[in-house]
DNA sequence: ATTAGCACTACCATCTAATGAGTGCTAAAA
DNA sequence: TTTTAGCACTCATTAGATGGTAGTGCTAAT
C-alpha cells in the first residue's frame, strides 16, 4: 500500500487523516494531478496513464503514473467512471488545482478589445450596461453568466422626485449616486397638489441627499416615533410620504445571459441535468444568494461543484466577483459553468470584465 | 391514381393545381388530417394507418386510411421520414389545421387563476409586469416566450424632468402615459443651473404633455428651423435641450423567458438545432421584427415553420399577439415553440395572458 | 523506486439477424 | 365505384455476437 509517500512533510507529521487544508502533495504527485486536470479540462474525457505519460513534460512510465494515480484516487482526488476507464478529477481535485493557481493569467489583448466596447455608448442606463456586460461575458466564456443589479439599500440618494399621477397615486422617482433610476407608485389616502409634492420633494432632497437608503429609512423611522414632529404639517407629510417612497420594494434583481450555452456543453447533455439547470435558473433566489455573498468580500470567489449546497447546481462551478463605483461595492457578476471549466481563463475573464464594468459605471456615477 | 376525389367542389372547378387558398378537402380527408395532426401533437411520433384507424372516431379500415393518407401526402400535407414510417404533418398541414380552428378554446379556470396573479403586486414598474407576464407564460406553455417593451415613439408624454448631474451632464427622465419611466443622460456644452432646468422642464411639460414622442420630435424640429425663435432665450434653450432629450435612443427592447424549455422538447435535441436556437435568441433583431409586425394588426398572429423567413427558427412556430392600454397598442407578447405544438391550447393561453397583461397595464397607466 | 510485461476488464463500433410497424398494390367484396 | 383484405416489400430499431482498444492492477525484473 502506497498512499503515504505522496504527502509532504507537514501532512506526514499531522498524519494522513489530518486536516485536509494542511495536506500537501509532493511535487511529482502535484504535477501529475495538475496535468490530469488540465488534460481533462481540454478533452472532457477520462485520462489514462499512457496518455498522460506522453503529454506530461517529465519522463515517467505509464506504470509509475498508474501508481501515483492510484494513490491520488485513494486520497479522493480522482475517480474512475468504471473499472477500465481513465481517471477523472473530483471536486476536491479542482479545489486543489484552483488553490494552487498563483499568477492569474492575464486576458489576451485581442479579447480585451472586445470587452472594452461596453463603455462606448454614452447615456446608457446602468441596467443597459449590466446587460451588455453579462452578454459579453457569456459570449466570451460560452457559459451562463449572471450579474446582480445594484442594491438599493447601499446606494446613496442623488435625488428624489414626486409626481402626481392621479388623486390617490404618486409616482416616486429615485435617482441614486450610482446612476440608477428607480421608479415606483405609491398610493395615498388624501390628495396633494403637485406644488405641495414639490415642496415635500425638495425637503427630502435637502435632508437626505448623499445618504444611503438604509440610513434614510432609519432616520425616517426616528422622525416617526418622535411625537413633536406631528405638529409641523409639511414635515409630517414629508415623513409620511418619504416612508412609503423609501420602503424597500426592490428585492434586487439579477440578469442572466447565455444559459443556453451550457446545453451545448457535453457535461449537461443528460435529460436530468437539463431539467436541473432549468430549475436552477428559474428559481433565481439561490444564485442570487451566492451573488450576494460574493459582494461582501474582495476578490474572485470560486464555488466548485458540491461546495455550493444548491442541489440544482451540482456539477457546476461558479466564478463570481464584485463590481463597484468609486464609492461602493454595487453588485457582483460571474459565470456558471461545468466543474471542468478552464478556470484560469474564466477567472481572468470574470476579473477583467468586472474591472471594465466598474470603470464604466464609475464614469456614469454622479459623484 | 386518386388525388382528385379529396378536393371539394370549389377546387374541383378551379382544378387541382388551382389556388391553394381556395382548396377545400372533403369532409373525410379533413377528419383524417386533423386526426393525424392531433395525434402527432400528442405523441410526437409518426402516425401509421393502423394506429389512426383505431383512434379515429369513424370506422375506416387501415387500407382506406392509407389511400387517403397517400392522397394527402401527394397534396403536400403529409410526409414520411422514410419509406416504411408513418406520416408526419407538414407546415402546410399545420396551417390548414390552424385555419380550420373556429372556436378558440377557452383557458381552464384553474390556469386562469394562475395567470391572474400577475396584477397583485402594486406599484410595480411596467418592465416588472412584463417580466412577470412572460415568465408566467413560459411556465404555463413550457416553451420560450417573448415580449416587447412599449415603443417609445408611440407612447405619449406624461412628464419630463431635467436633473443636473454635473456641469456638463443632465439626467433626463421621461414618464409616459403608459407608465413607463425612461432615463438617459445628455451632455451639454454650457452649464445650466437646476432652477433654469426646472423652467425648461416646465416649459416642455406644458407644451408637450399628452403628445406622442414622435409628434414632439417633429414639433421641435419645426421650432429649430424657425429662425424667429432664436431670440427668445428660454425657448431656444428649451428647444435645444428638448431635441437631445427626446432623441430616440431606445431601440425597443425584448424580454425572453423559458428559452431552455425548448431544449427539453424532443424536436430540438439535435446538436444543430440547439446551436440554431441559441443564435436565434442571441440575435434578437429577427424575433423583434416579428413582434413588431404583430403589433400592427389585431388578433393573434401565427407563423408556422417556414412561414417566417428567419432561418434560425426553422422548425419553430410563433404565436404572437399585441397588448395595449386603453389608449394605444404598446407591444406584443408571444410564444416560440416547435411546429408540432398544441395550437389550440397555446393560442388560448397567449390570448388570455395578453388580455390580463393589457388590463394590468391599463390600471397602471396614467390616463 | 521504477519499469516492463501480462492478464484482465469494460466500453465501443461494427456486424448480423430477427422483429415489427408501416407502406403500396392488387384483387375481391360491397 | 368505393372499400377492404391480403400480400410482398421496406426500413428503422433492437438484441446478440465479435473484435478492437484503452485502460487497469499486479508481479517480477531492473
Amino acid at each position: 500500500m502506497h498512499g503515504d509517500f505522496l504527502l509532504g512533510k507537514k501532512a506526514a507529521v499531522t498524519g494522513k487523516r489530518g486536516l485536509l487544508e494542511d495536506m500537501v502533495l509532493n511535487e511529482r504527485a502535484q504535477l501529475v494531478l495538475n496535468s490530469i486536470i488540465e488534460n481533462y479540462i481540454q478533452s472532457s474525457e477520462p485520462i489514462g496513464s499512457r496518455t498522460l505519460s506522453k503529454s506530461i513534460g517529465v519522463t515517467l512510465s505509464p506504470a509509475t503514473i498508474r501508481n501515483i494515480m492510484s494513490d491520488l484516487a485513494e486520497l479522493g482526488f480522482l475517480i474512475q467512471t468504471h473499472t477500465s476507464a481513465g481517471r477523472v478529477p473530483t471536486d476536491k481535485a479542482y479545489r486543489f488545482y484552483v488553490n494552487s493557481l498563483s499568477t492569474p493569467s492575464s486576458v489576451p489583448e485581442q479579447i480585451k478589445q472586445k470587452i472594452t466596447l461596453v463603455s462606448t455608448e454614452q447615456g446608457m442606463q446602468v441596467e443597459g450596461i449590466l446587460a451588455e456586460a453579462v452578454h459579453m461575458l457569456a459570449d466570451l466564456t460560452k457559459f451562463a453568466c449572471v450579474v446582480s443589479t445594484p442594491k438599493a439599500s447601499v446606494s446613496r440618494l442623488q435625488r428624489i422626485e414626486l409626481i402626481k399621477i392621479s388623486e390617490d397615486r404618486i409616482l416616486v422617482i429615485l435617482v441614486t449616486k450610482a446612476g440608477v433610476v428607480r421608479d415606483k407608485i405609491i398610493f395615498v389616502k388624501d390628495s396633494h397638489s403637485q406644488d405641495f409634492l414639490n415642496s415635500v420633494a425638495s425637503f427630502l432632497n435637502e435632508k437626505f441627499k448623499n445618504h444611503s437608503m438604509q440610513e434614510i429609512r432609519e432616520k425616517i423611522h426616528q422622525y416617526l416615533v418622535d411625537d413633536r414632529n406631528r405638529y409641523h404639517d409639511l414635515l409630517a407629510q414629508a415623513v409620511r410620504l418619504g416612508k412609503k417612497a423609501f420602503e424597500l420594494n426592490n428585492p434586487g434583481e439579477m440578469l442572466i445571459d447565455g444559459q443556453m450555452n451550457l446545453l451545448l456543453d457535453s457535461h449537461f447533455h443528460k435529460q436530468s441535468s437539463v431539467r436541473s439547470l432549468i430549475d436552477a435558473f428559474n428559481q433565481k433566489s439561490e444564485i442570487m444568494k451566492i451573488l450576494d455573498d460574493s459582494m461582501r468580500q474582495k476578490g474572485v470567489h470560486i464555488f466548485i461543484g458540491n461546495e455550493n449546497d444548491f442541489e440544482h447546481l451540482q456539477g457546476c462551478s461558479l466564478i463570481m466577483t464584485s463590481y463597484r463605483n468609486n464609492q461602493n461595492v454595487l453588485g457582483s457578476i460571474g459565470v456558471v459553468g461545468p466543474t471542468s471549466m478552464d478556470y484560469k481563463r474564466i477567472i481572468s475573464m470574470v476579473e477583467y470584465t468586472a474591472k471594465i464594468l466598474s470603470e464604466t459605471i464609475t464614469e456614469r456615477s454622479y459623484d
